[in-house]
DNA sequence: GACACGTGGCG
DNA sequence: TCGCCAAGTGT
């Protein structure tokens, strides 16, 4: 099909979410927008399979944004443990302040309130505003754009970044009626997380195999340049993942020393990333000298 | 638009 | 083994 999503996808998508869509906790109605917020912001780059337990600590620890904002942020780092991107526990420790001092402690539901908040962008205010709320905006994730540029444009994959042409496809494929566009939002993410894969796609288990354009053209190997790999290691981001992973697992302030240790080949790399991690708040510096996560 | 930003599992 | 990839955001 060329043109945006109809009925007869709409209907398919929701009826597979319904017998096959997981039963994760934050989809649970009586979960709060507190908890939706949380494991919409873990998720980010994230698999699904790791943020549940850090989620489960995070909601028995710190049930409502005040609670969260009322202790440091140091600990949100460290209750991040190793999810990745521990900037993101920074964020959602400053967002709860911001719950707290600017919204009665609560999940802002206006879309651009979530969308001022830090850490929050297009994709998560849409989704928090969408699945938190019921408040229909459109969900433009990695997912989406995969099944939507297989199903609808009949690529094999979607472009490297996200351009204006795909939310305006994805806004275009979005049900009418409100309850209806909700549950596409996530049936469509869900799809796209269990079926319409990245990799090795389960075409045979697609509800929408019959009417996806790629799969109607014989699922055509995309043509093009292979996106250029990140590398890893000896990067920075690997070395402030050894350091921060140090601050995290020291219940007492570590020394300079300590911290070269974590990457003993360049002294001026380590100089570099401690410098980075203080710059954005991962780390600190205390009066006698040595390092901890924020207080 | 390109990059930086963590971490670990899988083919 | 190793590159790809996972519910992105900020600069």
């Amino acid at each position: 099909m060329t043109e945006a999503a109809g009925p007869l996808l709409h209907h398919a998508v929701a009826s597979w979410y319904a017998d096959h869509g997981r039963d994760l906790p934050w989809r649970e109605p009586e979960c709060p927008a507190w908890g939706v917020y949380l494991s919409e912001v873990m998720s980010q780059q994230t698999p699904i399979a790791r943020v549940l337990p850090i989620w489960q600590r995070w909601m028995e620890r710190w049930p409502t944004p005040f609670d969260l904002a009322s202790d440091t942020p140091g600990e949100a780092v460290r209750m991040w443990d190793r999810l990745g991107y521990p900037r993101r526990a920074l964020r959602l420790w400053e967002s709860a302040t911001v719950m707290v001092e600017r919204h009665d402690g609560e999940v802002p539901s206006e879309h651009a309130d979530l969308l001022a908040l830090p850490g929050v962008g297009a994709y998560t205010a849409a989704a928090v505003a969408s699945f938190a709320f019921g408040d229909p905006h459109t969900v433009v994730d990695t997912n989406v754009r995969r099944v939507l540029a297989r199903t609808i444009t009949g690529q094999q994959h979607a472009a490297a970044s996200l351009t204006v042409a795909e939310t305006r496809l994805a806004e275009r494929s979005m049900p009418g009626e409100v309850g209806e566009a909700n549950a596409w939002n996530a049936a469509v993410m869900e799809l796209g997380a269990l079926v319409c894969t990245a990799r090795s796609p389960a075409c045979g288990e697609c509800p929408v195999a019959h009417l996806c354009a790629w799969q109607l053209a014989g699922r055509p190997e995309q043509e093009g340049p292979p996106r250029r790999g990140q590398t890893w290691h000896g990067t920075d981001r690997q070395v402030r993942g050894r350091i921060v992973q140090l601050l995290r697992e020291s219940a007492d302030p570590v020394t300079r020393t300590a911290i070269a240790a974590t990457w003993p080949d360049d002294e001026s790399k380590v100089e570099r990333c401690l410098a980075g991690l203080l710059e954005d708040g991962l780390a600190e510096q205390g009066t006698d000298g040595r390092y901890s996560l924020p207080s």
